[in-house]
DNA sequence: AAACTCACCGAAAAGGTTTTCTGAACATAG
DNA sequence: CTATGTTCAGAAAACCTTTTCGGTGAGTTT
């Protein structure tokens, strides 16, 4: 059966009767409060191992308003970026004594009312609000009794305290490793304009390729987040500019699109091109041929910062507000540097 | 500040003051009991309705035993297989008035045994274990006091109620599908042969091959499940047996390898040579040229079947136990079927 | 010996809700 | 007018833990 025995809890009143002290006594002895006598105190722990006796955290946090609890409010757990994310906070979270409540609200503003509400009514400690872009979105507001904060997306209330990766630092050292390599003929496909992600990196692409005294060769060409856009942009650039030496793809995806092209037209990559994304999803850069050059966003270092900005803030330190960037960094594979 | 103010959350016996009557009675107004006169009901309902009131699940936990929370104890939250899973539970419970509490072992069976700790001493009412491969994993005991569902990875303890994808089932619904197409020289290149995911495929292919009269071509290929596999195997097959007419693979990655493999030899995907996969995995199915066809082990499916299954224990109904398949279903695109 | 300090323990309240049981008001039947 | 029943409201207990405060006994001081 996969339903055992009811088996009612053993509860604290349990082990003082086993310990021969009153409940006030052995609550005091298991919590390390003083006023009690040491041999009583360990009478008390010796029954309550005998019982393995774990305290009602129900009970506790009915008392203490705290409940060691805290939510994770996520728009979209199918996007990717999402999971390391919470990786990284569950981690935090779990080696402190805290436990995660996940709530997905597929990016409906009512079930993240709902989702929020019930939340709050389970007395969470506090709340990290996952969205799936690094678009501003719309903040929680300020009624909410517990700290808040927003990881990947930020809030669009500068009085909320947001973590978010920093796409401009990333969009300059992707194009700072390209001149690096000594590419001066670098093109940059990217995903959908309506995503400020795309407009960040390719914000900083320009300022690095400005401060190297080079042009970006063509537009910034945005569309698509697809393999299939990869392809299509990669065809047109380099027929039209086949003097290109690089190609920079907002995404990796995108650059596993612009790969393949490469390879149709009969370009070699990266002796003749270089080509490279961002997001380091290893399914696809180290699948590639050859393995592909990503910005890595960092993204579970960034859930892990958010959990400990809650636990800062449960801790009564003042977070402040804001918006908090995390660096991306440089993972080099094949397809920028030959392999020796 | 991210912190707001504490504003002590509105209790049961504010709105009973303010509608001018008990707690008892405005509890059994707003939970429905009988015992109270309709005009009385109403007053309460609004003096909720107007304090905003939400009840204390903390205290009624305390009371009723039960908190209304579940556990998903995951092994690899990485793993693409247990997301979906997870999404699907997480749907299922929302839709009730549970929460899920989520926990990441990484793989690591004391990480595990301390969440499951945890877990348990929160009074979570039920407890979903879901694994990272097909392959059965020790049982947590019979001595837990909550019902336990396994999902994708099956317990070995056939006493525990296990829900899992039919693996079995997926590779004979490819081959069918192959068939049908007028595929009769069909070759198999799989992941590792430790998984038993793999040996399940290859097993329903064998048997949907012997029924329709058929062999396979060449053994059965286990190797990696990665696209560079996929590519280098299919490079072997093709070369050595020309004479065939579609490659079954074990997973999407190694399809997309194939894939590859097939167009740098010349050969026309679906005319010359059909190629399918497993998993589904949009990402790579709907940009791969062209697109892929694959099964889809509606994990989403098993995730809420997961849950409901729980949800029955909670309501006192014997779950049984043994393991329950989930069928695959068949995704039909470009590389098995031209397009008309 | 009385007054005092000190170390330790336990009774009781608190936290918010649900449930059971008692009791009051009122209506109906005899 | 009494007996019986019905309907509804409230008091109190229960759930489990923590904390405050009062109390007991032993030892110490005057």
């Amino acid at each position: 059966m996969a339903r055992a025995e009811p088996a009612r809890a053993v509860t604290l009143s349990d082990v003082a009767r086993l310990a021969g002290v009153s409940v006030a006594t052995a609550s005091k002895a298991l919590n390390g409060r003083d006023q009690v006598k040491d041999s009583t105190r360990q009478r008390v722990v010796e029954a309550a191992d005998q019982l393995s006796f774990s305290p009602n955290p129900l009970a506790r946090g009915l008392l203490a308003g705290r409940t060691g609890t805290v939510g994770l409010l996520t728009s979209d757990l199918e996007g990717r970026f999402v999971i390391p994310i919470l990786m990284g906070a569950e981690d935090a979270f779990g080696a402190g004594q805290v436990n995660v409540f996940l709530c997905d609200a597929r990016g409906d503003t009512i079930r993240e009312q709902y989702h929020l509400r019930a939340l709050l009514s389970r007395r969470v400690d506090g709340l990290i609000v996952v969205g799936r872009q690094t678009d501003p979105r719309p903040s929680l507001g300020h009624d909410i009794p517990v700290p808040v904060v927003y990881a990947y997306a930020p809030s669009d209330d500068p009085a909320d305290l947001s973590i978010t990766p920093d796409n401009v630092s990333a969009g300059r050292l992707a194009v700072e490793h390209l001149v690096a390599c000594g590419r001066t003929r670098i093109a940059h496909i990217t995903g959908e304009h309506a995503y400020a992600a795309a407009r960040d990196r390719a914000e900083g692409v320009q300022a690095a390729l400005h401060a190297a005294g080079l042009e970006l060769v063509g537009d910034v060409m945005y569309s698509e987040w697809s393999e299939r856009w990869g392809r299509d942009a990669a065809a047109v650039l380099l027929t039209r500019h086949p003097e290109i030496d690089a190609v920079l793809c907002g995404s990796d995806q995108i650059s596993r699109g612009a790969l393949d092209t490469a390879r149709d037209l009969g370009r070699t990559v990266p002796d003749d091109v270089a080509v490279m994304g961002f997001d380091n999803w290893e399914v696809l850069t180290t699948n590639a041929r050859p393995e592909l050059t990503s910005i890595d966003a960092n993204l579970q270092q960034l859930g892990r910062t958010a959990a400990q900005r809650v636990f800062a803030a449960l801790d009564g330190v003042d977070i402040g507000s804001g918006t908090e960037y995390v660096a991306g960094r440089l993972v080099i594979r094949g397809s920028t540097v030959a392999r020796r």
